[in-house]
DNA sequence: GTCTATACGTTGATAGAC
DNA sequence: GTCTATCAACGTATAGAC
């Protein structure tokens, strides 16, 4: 990975992220990252190459993320970090998760799958607290967090730990 | 309002939806409305203008749907309804819907105020239940709606009952 | 690996006839 | 109100030189 590659993924990663995936030239790509536009094409074959790159580096990333909270034993503590995960998510790597909240919609390429690692950890962690209904409320949790991270993407401004203590209060951690 | 300008206004609302706006050319709208290009043109200004008069004719069915909510004054009627939104909301003007929730990401144009007045019935009808914290409670259930709605927009298998059901039990409805 | 030059369809938009 | 013809700018993508 030279130089100039790596300035060009980091230039279309923040582009994307602001204007959108089709709202964005391969032009405006080259621009920003000083470099011909032939070299994105060389390097990435087509606009949509350097997207699924894009992709490829994010997933990991995210993967990272989701670890830390569902390989976690303690119930509670599960609970508290899968809350938490919004406020976490905005800080680092936030242009990477604007893109997805982006693309979920602009080109309706949804990975609805990538939460379910989450969900079903969540639905075990209430399963253990005893919880009437795990999978719904694991289920009315998603949804929830869903919603209050794609808020958070756009720049509404939330009261984090306000918005936290709340959560912490209403599952009892 | 001549018949060739419904056309217009029903095949962008459609390939809006569907697509995005950006990826919607101007001659696509005029192709699946039996019309030439330049009549959009001559009746919206530009393709802007064609997107605005789109959202002005739908903030009227927005308002009908919200009043609905709002001016009840059962409490928990009204929590009821709201929790009942996403589902009715889906099936009548689902593509105006659409449309909105994929103009939030691709244009950045939330109407964040648009969610006002239902959060404010909200919190106060919460407070009428006597809940410890109804301001957080109904922003908790905001962000809860808006990930639902937009997950039932996606087209994302939701149970409804099922999840109708556990919310009526979890707030005592 | 990188740049320049260029091909060529598509885009949003206008002018003028009917 | 509506259509046809037309435009310049921009879009993605390729070829060839260094």
């Amino acid at each position: 990975m030279t130089e100039k590659q790596e300035n060009i993924l980091s230039a279309a990663l923040k582009l994307f992220a602001e204007e959108g995936f089709s709202a964005t030239s391969t032009s405006k790509v080259a621009k920003a990252a000083s470099v011909s536009e032939g070299l994105i094409f060389r390097h990435f074959g087509n606009k949509e190459g350097l997207l699924n790159a894009l992709l490829d580096l994010g997933q990991e990333k995210a993967k990272l993320v989701y670890s830390n909270v569902i390989f976690e034993t303690d119930p509670k503590e599960l609970i508290r970090k899968a809350i938490q995960l919004p406020f976490n998510v905005a800080k680092e790597d936030h242009d990477f998760w604007r893109l997805q909240f982006k693309l979920k919609w602009e080109l309706n390429k949804y990975n609805e799958a990538s939460w379910e690692p989450l969900q079903v950890a969540m639905t075990n962690a209430f399963k253990k607290l005893k919880y009437k209904n795990p999978e719904m409320e694991a289920e009315y949790i998603k949804h929830f967090l869903d919603g209050l991270v794609g808020a958070i993407l756009r720049g509404s401004p939330i009261d984090d730990i306000k918005m936290t203590n709340f959560l912490l209060d209403k599952y009892q951690l």
